[in-house]
DNA sequence: CTGAAAGCGCTAACAT
DNA sequence: ATGTTAGCGCTTTCAG
C-alpha cells in the first residue's frame, strides 16, 4: 500500500490536520511538531496525494493543449514555451495531438474536462465540437475562432502574408503561386492567403490535401510546377511546404533564387538551424505563448475577464537565400 | 456549481449508484431506467468527474513523459508516436520539459508521483533523482541507464556509430572527427562515440557544451573547422548538430562532400523534409515508442512482469548527398 | 434490478 | 497550537 498522509500522521504522533498544516504551511505549528512531522515524511518516504487535493480544492493546476501534432516545429517550439511558463506557475501540460481528426479533438476535450482541467489551449478546430462549450471553463485559441467568447491569440496574419508577397514581388517575380494547407475553415491564418489575393493580378491559390503526407505533398508540386512553368515566387503557407517545394524545385533542377524564389512561413528556430536559406516570415512564437498563458491565468484566476479579445503580434521577415 | 452524479441521479430519481452503474454499464439496468438516466445526463450536460474516479479507483490512465526538450526533431517524433499509442489504450500524457536540469527533472519526477501517475517514460536523465527510486512505479527509461530495474529501451547505438563512420571510411575519409553533445553520462548513446573511437586511428571526440544554443555550437564547430582544415569526415551524434556543420561549412567555403563529408544521427521525418541530403543513420522512431509504451503498459499491469531488461531496435543507414 | 452507506486521501471549518 | 469532523465526487460492497 501506498504511504498516506495518514501514516505519517500515525507515525509522527499527531492528528492527519497537523501533517496537513505542516504540508501546506498553513497556521501556526510549533517547531517541535513540525519536526516530527517532516521527519516522519522523510522516513516513510511519503508523496501527498494531489488528486484527493484537487478533488477537495476543485484547482487541479492541470492545463489541457490541444493540437495538430507535436510533430510539426511550429507547433512544438509552441508547446515548449507554453509548457515551460506553465510549469514556472505550478501548472501540468496534458499533451494531446488531434491530428487534424475531429472526432480525436472531440474526444480529448471532453477527456480534459472530466479530467477537471483548470483550462485549455487550443491550437487545432474542428467546428461544432460541443465541449468547446462548456460553460466556466476557460479556453484561449491560438490562431482559431472557437467561438464568441474564446479569446483568440496570434500574429499579424495579414501582414505576414503581405511582407511575403512583396517581397517576391520587389524581387522581380511577375507570377506568383501560393501554396496552403487544407483550408475549409476560416481561420485567422487564412489572412495569410488574403493578401496574397489582395496583391496578386492572377492569384493561383493550391489547397494541399493532406500536408502529413509529404510524399504526397512533393507529388503536388511537381504537378504543379510541371503545368505551370511560368511560376517564379511561391509564397508556402508555412516552412514546411516551401521546403518541400525547394526539395522539388531541386529534383526538377529549378534553379533558386535564379529562377524561382521561395517563402516561407513561421520561420521556427529549428527551421532556422536546418533550412538557415529559406526567406521566410517568423512569428514571434515565444510572445504568442506567453500571451496565451497570461490570458488563460487570468481567465481561471478571475473568470470575469473579458472573453472577447484579439491579440495580435507583430511579424517579421527574415531574408534569405531562397529569394 | 459543476453538475454532479448527483445531480444526475436527482433529475432521473434515481439513486446515485444507479447513475454510475449506467456511466460504467455495470450490473443489471433495466432499459428504462437506464433511459432516464441517459436523458439527465444530456440534460444537465453531465461530464463525470475522473479525479474521484480515480482517487477511488487508484488508477489514474495518467503517464509522465520526460524529455530534455520536445522542441528537437527526435523528441517530438517520439513522443508523437507515444502520445497517439497511449491515447488509444485510453492513457493521457502530462508532458515534462526538464531542459536537461537536474532540478527541473527532479520536480517533475516528484509532481508525477505525487499526480499519481500510472507509469513515467523517462527520455533525459540526471543521476541521483529520488524519485526514480519509488517502490511500485512502473518506469521505462529510453537511451538511459536510470537504475538496474528500469528497462532500457533504445536503438543499436554501437551499429549506428558504426555504419555511419565505415561509410565515411568507406567514401574515402582520412580524418575523421566526432562532435558529440555533452557526455558527462554512460548512456547507451555513448555506444555511438565507441563505435567511432573503435574504427579511427587518432579520434578525436568534441564535446559540445550547450547543443541548445546553436550559435555557441557553430562557433565551436567554426573554431574546430579552421583549426583542422585537414578533417574531411564528420561524424555528428545528431542531425542538428550535423546541420550545424553543414552551415559552417558553407560559410567557410568548404565544399560538400567533395571536401567534407557529413553524417548526422536520427533520421526523423522532420530532417527527411528539411534536410533530405543529409546522410544519417535512421532510428526506428515508431518501433522505440512502441515497444516502450508495450513494456510500461506491461508492467503497469503486471508488476511481477522482468523489469532488468534492455530492447535494442535495429537502425539503417540512409546515404544521401553530403558524403 | 435498485438503493443505502462507507470510504478513496486530503483539507478546512470549528472546536478546544 | 492541535484535534475532531465533515465532505470533495465517485464507486462498490452489501442488502433488499
Amino acid at each position: 500500500m501506498k504511504v498516506k498522509l495518514e501514516d505519517v500522521a500515525k507515525t509522527a504522533g499527531v492528528s492527519p490536520t497537523t501533517v496537513s498544516r505542516v504540508l501546506n504551511n498553513r497556521g501556526y505549528i510549533s517547531e517541535k511538531t513540525r519536526q516530527k512531522v517532516e521527519d516522519a515524511i522523510k522516513e516513510l518516504n511519503y508523496y501527498p496525494n494531489d488528486l484527493a487535493r484537487s478533488l477537495f480544492k476543485k484547482r487541479t493546476n492541470f492545463i489541457g493543449l490541444i493540437l495538430p501534432t507535436i510533430n510539426n516545429p511550429f507547433f512544438s517550439e509552441l508547446a515548449l514555451n507554453i509548457e515551460n511558463l506553465f510549469s514556472d506557475l505550478g501548472f501540468k501540460i496534458i499533451l494531446c495531438n488531434s491530428s487534424g481528426h475531429y472526432e480525436k479533438e472531440s474526444s480529448y476535450a471532453e477527456m480534459l474536462i472530466r479530467q477537471q482541467v483548470d483550462g485549455i489551449i487550443v491550437c487545432s478546430y474542428n467546428r461544432g465540437i460541443e465541449a468547446y462549450n462548456h460553460p466556466q471553463l476557460p479556453f484561449v485559441a491560438i490562431d482559431h475562432y472557437l467561438s464568441p467568447n474564446i479569446p483568440v491569440i496570434g500574429s499579424d496574419n495579414y501582414e505576414g502574408g503581405r511582407l511575403a508577397v512583396q517581397h517576391l514581388i520587389e524581387r522581380g517575380c511577375k507570377s506568383i503561386i501560393h501554396m496552403n494547407g487544407p483550408a475549409d475553415l476560416e481561420t485567422p491564418t487564412q489572412l495569410r492567403r488574403k493578401a496574397y489575393e489582395d496583391l496578386v493580378e492572377n492569384p493561383i491559390t493550391y489547397e494541399l490535401e493532406d500536408t502529413f503526407d509529404d510524399e504526397a505533398t512533393a507529388a503536388t508540386i511537381k504537378k504543379i510546377l510541371s503545368e505551370h512553368p511560368e511560376t517564379d515566387g511561391i509564397f508556402a503557407s508555412d516552412d514546411l511546404i516551401a521546403s518541400v517545394c525547394l526539395k522539388v524545385a531541386n529534383e526538377l533542377k529549378i534553379k533558386v533564387p535564379e529562377q524561382l524564389k521561395v517563402v516561407g512561413y513561421d520561420g521556427t528556430q529549428l527551421v532556422q538551424v536546418l533550412l538557415p536559406q529559406l526567406t521566410t516570415v517568423r512569428q514571434p512564437i515565444e510572445k504568442i505563448a506567453k500571451a496565451a498563458v497570461l490570458k488563460l491565468i487570468d481567465l481561471i484566476n478571475d473568470p470575469s475577464t473579458v472573453k472577447k479579445e484579439e491579440i495580435t503580434l507583430p511579424v517579421k521577415l527574415l531574408v534569405n537565400s531562397t529569394t
